[in-house]
DNA sequence: TTACAGCCTCCTCCTAAGGGGAGAGTCAAG
DNA sequence: CTTGACTCTCCCCTTAGGAGGAGGCTGTAA
């Protein structure tokens, strides 16, 4: 399928797809002529950065994580990374409630 | 006390403190000559914006609330947004946890 | 053949919160 | 008088993740 179709798939934008293919996240798609043919392989792939995106994964992060082997993607290195990442979650919690009491040590000093 | 002094006193950095005056964070404060110069109000807000960044609150939401009655700051809405910001950030743990269930399901739909 | 949707590359712009540095003025001390 | 420490304004640069649009191909359906 064509960008468009592939957009409307994975809910990303084509200008998202195709920033992804420049800061070489995913491979260079084929082409029919001058246009990126994408297979359900990048769809897949897509998906998941998508996916990755909403649980606050920077595209950078993922860069390290998304590896190939053969040009095939090289899942079982996500599955690591995901598992890391649910650690990392748990410590953000930590700090939000250091926050919180940061706040209320703040909100005291204040008397008026 | 000039830019250099106050630097110091709230530990950020003078181009912070410009910064600030530019966006109109801070009122303009007084000029001995060209030089800014500040007095201990200034240092008082100047600190809680200092603080209030560590606790994750953005320059323009400390915008929206710092507010001035005859060019004195109006700490009670401050306190009240404090009070706000408290809520906000045990929100933010909800939309961890929620992250984490979606990072299982993520994680379990790889099977390799 | 022609219309028109879809795609291409390239360029500029945006937010947030400043940092770096140029070039110039100023102030006090030696 | 000069030196050194401060300060001033002005302008460009940064990271992250694209958005918007110009100008120009391509492909296909009528």
């Amino acid at each position: 399928m064509y960008i468009g179709e592939a957009s409307k798939r994975t809910g990303l934008s084509i200008k998202a797809i195709r920033f992804y293919e420049e800061i070489g996240l995913i491979q260079n798609p084929d082409r029919i002529g001058k246009y990126r043919f994408y297979k359900e392989n990048d769809i897949e792939l897509l998906i998941l950065i998508k996916e990755a995106k909403e649980l606050g994964i920077t595209l950078s992060q993922l860069k390290d994580v998304i590896t190939y082997n053969d040009d095939k993607v090289n899942w079982s290195s996500i599955k690591v990374f995901l598992a890391k990442q649910r650690v990392q979650l748990l410590n953000q919690i930590d700090d939000i409630n250091k926050k919180i009491d940061m706040l209320n040590k703040c909100y005291d000093q204040i008397h008026p």
